[in-house]
RNA sequence: GCCUCCUUAGCUCAGUCGGUUAGAGCGACGGACUGUUAAUCCGCAGGUCCCAGGUUCAAGUCCUGGAGGGGGCGCCA
């Protein structure tokens, strides 16, 4: 096949010259002008047909839809709308396309719509334009990290640990399901198994990344995870893509200016590099708001909103003066929560966090050092013994994007904090291992990647951002 | 898992109090036009009213159950 130039280069191409270009035709306009489009960018390239002097037949055949190669001189345009076009005088149709079947029409489809058949939505505007920033962002964050020294850490899928403490876990076995070896008392006989053991897939790469930060210091993961919970929102996935990076000798503060660098390095990074895109979006997001009470509609637009938050510090505040602020919250006096907010220790719902993030604050904020009741077992006890060294950060209307802590590393503490919570400390000696040996203070956060790309294209449903999701009752693709 | 709303043409949606042959816009198709920008103009076709029961002289419309989808809540990233 000859040569193809990209569409994106061909923008910026020197004209007067033959290029071949291929892809997928939009609009076919005034049997004269064909807008092709292939992925590499957001906008078609113009080619134009001297229809006059073509086969009927085959001018019948570039339909919405249809892949073509086209060959061609490359001229500036004589129409207002682009810079430059291709003159067609070759073109070989690649793919038919039948227009009365083909379910992308030159129309707006809904985005419900577009989700069901998610196999022809990367065809879209709107959805290249994600999956192109959700690739900068995967990418932003290998350079961040690769920047700074860090190792990339590939933390296991299959787990054998059961009590990694982060949500339901989804079996892997490759037992008959229909016969199940059993057990003298009746109970599953694992050693039958794959693995000989009960093997489960990952809800977390953080213990195992701790092991390698009390080595190599400072780490990350970033890989699927997977969590079989119930939960049916706009902001959970089955199987989502988790950042998890850790670091040797870092405490609470050194671990929130990383959270925060690293969020503001990757927004930034989307709206340098992303910049097409991500105008299409804001302009796209604008629409949709119009249609919105006007109670309901965001205060800025979407790249005012990601350059407030490079240019603005994150607001820092601990649990417990967080509470202050509810308490004393006018929606809290005039009884507007759901969950009114009576007494420290309660946990913090999405009503309270969005107050804080959206109303009262209104940029992103750091919550610390939350009771140690609501948080899991290895978060660094403060000296009051009463509050844990965990970070949550909160986003506008994305509510927690991290949630993150300084580690316990006191072998002792950790150990008691254990048996309290009911985690197996023998299964678990492998984790203490690292408290046993030159244990060392050390901290770390989870990032939530669709979340992550949730905010940043301004998208409101995490099942938009990801080619496939899964979810409850759904694994479709 | 809980609450709530929705399901009518390929898509987005009207459809009044239960009453004759179920409508519109967009898209598709046919034609005209030919420097268009989701082209425009004219014309035409297109229906398992989500499924299964029930009430009724009569059900897209009311009732029961089921399926699918949206939004909110919980769990969290």
């Amino acid at each position: 096949m000859a040569k193809r130039t990209r569409i994106k280069d061909i923008f910026s191409a020197e004209t007067e010259k033959r290029y071949t270009v291929m892809g997928w035709v939009r609009t076919f306009r005034n049997n004269q002008f064909i807008a092709l489009n292939d992925g590499s960018c957001l906008s078609n390239l113009q080619a134009v047909v001297d229809f006059e002097n073509w086969d009927t037949n085959l001018l019948k055949r570039i339909t919405t839809g249809a892949a073509l190669r086209i060959e061609g001189n490359l001229i500036t345009s004589q129409g207002k709308g682009q810079t430059v076009e291709l003159v067609a005088d070759k073109i070989e149709i690649l793919g038919d396309c039948d227009p009365e079947i083909y379910p992308l029409q030159p129309k707006k489809h809904s985005l419900e719509f577009l989700r069901e058949i998610a196999h022809l939505r990367f065809r879209t505007n709107t959805f290249s334009a994600i999956f192109r920033v959700r690739h900068a962002l995967a990418f932003a964050i290998h350079k961040f990290f690769n920047d700074r020294n860090f190792v990339y850490i590939h933390s296991p899928i299959v787990t054998g640990s059961d009590a990694e403490g982060a949500g339901e876990m989804f079996q892997v076995t490759t037992l008959d399901l229909n016969q199940i070896p059993r057990n003298e008392d009746g109970n599953i006989n694992f050693k039958k198994d794959f693995f000989g053991k009960a093997t489960n897939l990952t809800v977390s790469g953080q213990l195992e990344a701790e092991l390698g930060a009390l080595a190599l210091c400072d780490v990350y993961t970033f890989g699927p995870t997977f969590r079989a919970e119930n939960s049916n929102t706009s902001r959970h996935l089955a199987e989502f893509w988790m950042i998890e990076p850790e670091v040797a000798f870092n405490d609470l503060n050194d671990n929130m200016d990383l959270a925060e660098d690293m969020l503001k390095y990757l927004i930034s990074y989307v709206l340098e590099y992303c910049a097409e895109d991500i105008a299409f979006l804001e302009q796209r997001l604008s629409e949709e708001e119009k249609v919105k009470p006007q109670a309901d509609r965001s205060e800025m637009a979407l790249r005012d909103k990601l350059k407030f938050c490079i240019e603005n510090d994150f607001e820092r505040l601990t649990y417990t003066e967080a509470i202050d602020i509810l308490k004393n919250s006018t929606p809290n006096k005039k009884g507007k929560f759901q969950y009114p907010i009576e007494k420290w220790g309660a946990d913090l719902q999405s009503e309270h966090e969005r107050y804080l993030v959206e109303k009262h604050f209104k940029k992103p904020v750091i919550l610390t050092n939350y009771p140690k009741e609501i948080k899991a077992f290895y978060m660094r006890m403060d000296d009051d013994d009463k509050t844990v060294r965990a970070m949550d950060v909160l986003f506008p209307g994305i509510g927690e994007i991290i949630g993150g802590s300084q580690r316990e590393e006191r072998y002792d503490k950790l150990v008691k904090r254990m048996e309290e919570m009911h985690i197996p400390t023998e299964e678990m000696s492998w984790f203490l291992d690292t408290r046993r040996y030159g244990t060392v203070p050390h901290a770390g956060f989870g990032l939530g990647f669709e979340r992550l790309v949730l905010f940043v294209t301004g998208m409101t449903n995490i099942r938009d951002v990801i080619p496939f999701p899964r979810f409850p009752g759904n694994a479709e693709f």
